[in-house]
DNA sequence: CGACGGGACGC
DNA sequence: CGACGGGACGC
């Protein structure tokens, strides 16, 4: 995102919608001009691009301009297009001018400059239609800001179109921040959450004089994000200069304009067609003694506990801010303000079966909380602090340097500053290693592998858009096939090949993620187990094993993989440790969801650290029952003495963390191997290739990397075949 | 002040 | 403890 610091306001959002799955077969060479009402639409699952809602659009309401009907994604069917609006074109540019820029990017379906009605003057933009989102995200990404036209005085502003995006069934995933820093400009914030995931927007709240009210907004168009960055930040992260953490929760609606304030702008009676949202519901008692304190109204939550180690944010602050409200869940853009009809997804109620995977396994994800704070210096050891020692991390006079951090820490596509289009268009400017690959030609790669240093992102993989079965997930990696040598020698591959190939290998990953990610909640189970009431440092201890288990790895090829990671731990535990695994010996005997009954009689399941609440049972849940189920059926033997199960947060020292660490890492190695398959190939290669820096990886260390951006955030991975599809673009049209 | 056609998609 | 903006529309 740029912001402009010669301008008051700062620049738009570059929305960023379409990251659908593998790239979409696009017949390059024979682009559609105009009249496009020769093509047949295709189903919705030939479609491309845009998220999780866009079979349920909302309907269109007050929008001036564009049809709803236009808004089937697929880039086939007559009225689906992109359009972007284009600020800042000088009144001479003619559309010859213009469309070669943008032809650079995507089929230009139209270019349409904005004259004056009655002078026939120009108006200083225009409107430009891609047949996709994903051209249209490129085209953003490569232009907003970074290119003047010829006569122009500044750059051109590239962005959505008014409504385009809630056309195209986009969402946002908007946090409330307080406790801001009234200094700090939108680039502070937004570096503060980039860890998190590609923060789109950052708006503060400003007073009349521009001065800062100390609070704002931060949008992610992914729901994973936002969650971890509410798990990372919220009452975890002082700014520079403040003496109280940050607040950090979804937003409420937007507050409607509207003047009558009989009829409630949402959540009253009468919201929701069918169910109460989840949000609004009673809270179910936990009989946690730690959680007295009465609810104000009953329809409201209690604290969810174990939130949060610091103790000033725990008092009062975090009930009811973490239940999901109407606004908090993939929210239809033009939801906000308007009295947010429920014409969106219910809260809690996931938008697609699909996405409930990532948002399962974001739930388990470690938050990234305060292990490098973007704000903060960047640390020259590998070895981080403690988290208790990064809680109020001091914060350099200038911001300027912890470019370095975000990029490793994240795919920073638009961020880049003073780079060229064709720069920022190359996967090299990820950490992401199928964006890595096709970025460099590297015929060579190295036979030892064990180089590698960290975990790339490739692991991010998307779960989003591809049908993995949900949160059980008990797909078979078998199923996903390999993908072999052909990423080796990428340039040596068409575009189309390309794309094939990229596509493969997100479903080989994504399978393989699955199993790991279900590994993942149960440590994560076990570590709350062990540690109820200091979630959030065993969740930070556990999210550092892993970083360092992968950079032990080597190259394994998992077989038996996928489904038996969650069902069946003890299967794979590796005899050579002498540590006895904590899985193999210990059922939960909590789960991070507990299960309820709203009014109405449905069973609903509520996250005690996210507060998140949702309709469908988690996978961790399941899982959880199945092993309740276990305990009762068999003999118990006797658990593991060295690991207490009673431990109180006083009890459990830094020291006893560590160790308790150690212990779980044979168990993290033995499932998190499953990852290893398709993905072997490509991390070598980019490794090979240089494009995911090894140095900077040693310099830096995972350990201090966001652990949702690194590891667990499957939304990166998207980023790396964006990338890799705009460089297929590009390469297509350099000729190369 | 007040709030959206044309075409024709898809139920 | 602070809650919602932004250069915007032709045939």
């Amino acid at each position: 995102m740029n912001y402009q610091t010669h301008h008051p306001r700062r620049s738009p959002p570059s929305y960023r919608g379409g990251r659908g799955g593998p790239p979409p077969h696009r017949a390059f060479d024979s682009p559609p001009r105009h009249s496009p009402g020769g093509f047949r639409p295709l189903g919705a699952a030939g479609g491309g691009g845009f998220g999780p809602n866009h079979q349920d659009q909302p309907p269109l309401s007050g929008q001036k301009r564009g049809f709803s009907r236009g808004g089937s994604p697929d880039r086939f069917g007559r009225g689906s297009f992109a359009k972007l609006f284009v600020g800042s074109v000088p009144r001479t540019t003619t559309e010859e001018d213009i469309r070669p820029l943008f032809e650079e990017h995507g089929e230009v379906i139209e270019v349409a400059l904005i004259k004056d009605r009655k002078t026939g003057q120009q108006q200083g933009c225009c409107f430009i239609k891609y047949a996709t989102s994903e051209e249209a995200d490129r085209a953003i990404r490569a232009l907003h800001n970074q290119h003047t036209l010829p006569g122009g005085v500044g750059p051109i502003q590239v962005r959505y179109a008014d409504g385009e995006r809630e056309r195209l069934g986009a969402v946002e995933y908007k946090l409330f921040v307080g406790s801001l820093n009234k200094q700090a400009t939108e680039k502070e914030v937004e570096e503060i959450f980039s860890p998190y995931g590609r923060v789109e927007d950052v708006y503060l709240m400003r007073d009349e004089l521009k001065q800062s009210r100390g609070c704002g907004f931060v949008k992610y168009s992914q729901r994973d994000m936002a969650l971890a960055a509410i798990n990372g930040l919220n009452g975890r992260y002082t700014m520079r200069g403040c003496d109280q953490p940050l607040t950090v929760r979804f937003a409420d609606p937007k507050r409607p304009r509207s003047t009558d304030s009989r009829v409630p702008a949402f959540g009253g009676p009468g919201f929701g067609p069918r169910f109460q949202t989840p949000g609004a519901r009673p809270v179910p008692s936990f009989g946690d003694p730690m959680n007295d304190q009465i609810p104000t109204h009953a329809w409201h939550p209690m604290s969810p506990p174990n939130l949060g180690p610091s103790p000033n944010a725990g008092i009062r602050g975090f009930g009811g801010h973490f239940l999901p409200r109407a606004g908090d869940m993939a929210l239809p853009l033009n939801s906000g303000g308007h009295g947010g009809s429920a014409e969106g997804p219910l809260p809690g109620m996931p938008v697609s079966s699909s996405l409930t995977s990532q948002q399962s396994f974001n739930q388990s994800m470690p938050h990234v909380g305060q292990k490098i704070s973007p704000v903060q210096k960047p640390i020259q050891s590998p070895q981080h602090l403690p988290p208790s020692l990064q809680q109020h991390p001091q914060t350099p006079a200038s911001y300027s340097h912890t470019q370095t951090v975000r990029q490793l820490g994240q795919a920073q596509l638009s961020h880049s500053s003073g780079q060229t289009p064709f720069s920022q268009a190359l996967p090299s400017q990820q950490f992401i290693g199928l964006g890595g690959q096709l970025s460099v030609p590297q015929p060579e790669v190295p036979k030892n592998a064990s180089s590698a240093t960290t975990l790339p992102a490739p692991l991010n993989i998307n779960l989003q858009r591809h049908s993995v079965s949900s949160t059980t997930n008990q797909q078979p990696l078998s199923s996903a096939p390999p993908v072999q040598q052909p990423l080796l020698q990428p340039l040596q591959q068409s575009p189309s090949q390309l794309a094939q190939m990229l596509s493969q290998q997100t479903q080989t990953l994504q399978a393989s993620f699955q199993s790991s990610r279900q590994a993942f909640s149960q440590l994560q189970q076990q570590l709350q187990l062990m540690q109820p009431s200091n979630q959030g440092l065993a969740l930070h201890q556990i999210s550092q094993a892993t970083k360092q288990q992968q950079s032990q790895w080597t190259g394994v090829v998992p077989q038996t993989v996928a489904s038996t990671a969650a069902a069946t731990p003890a299967a794979d535990v590796p005899s050579a440790t002498s540590v006895a695994p904590v899985t193999q010996t210990t059922a939960p005997a909590k789960c991070i969801w507990t299960e309820h009954t709203s009014p109405d009689g449905y069973k609903y399941y509520y996250n005690n650290a996210t507060g998140e609440s949702r309709w469908e049972k988690p996978a961790e849940f399941i899982l959880f029952e199945q092993q309740q189920q276990q305990q009762k059926a068999s003999v118990q033997q006797a658990p593991t003495p060295s690991l207490p199960q009673n431990l109180s947060a006083q009890q459990v020292s830094h020291n006893q963390q560590l160790h308790l660490q150690s212990q779980l890492q044979p168990h993290l190695r033995t499932n998190l191997h499953l990852q290893q398959p398709s993905f072997s190939s490509s991390y070598q290669a980019s490794q090979a290739s240089g494009i995911i820096g090894h140095q900077n990886v040693q310099e830096f260390g995972y350990s201090q990397l966001p652990t949702t951006s690194s590891v667990g955030d499957p939304t990166h991975f998207q980023q790396g075949l964006q990338a890799a599809q705009e460089w297929m673009w590009k390469n297509k049209r350099t000729g190369a």
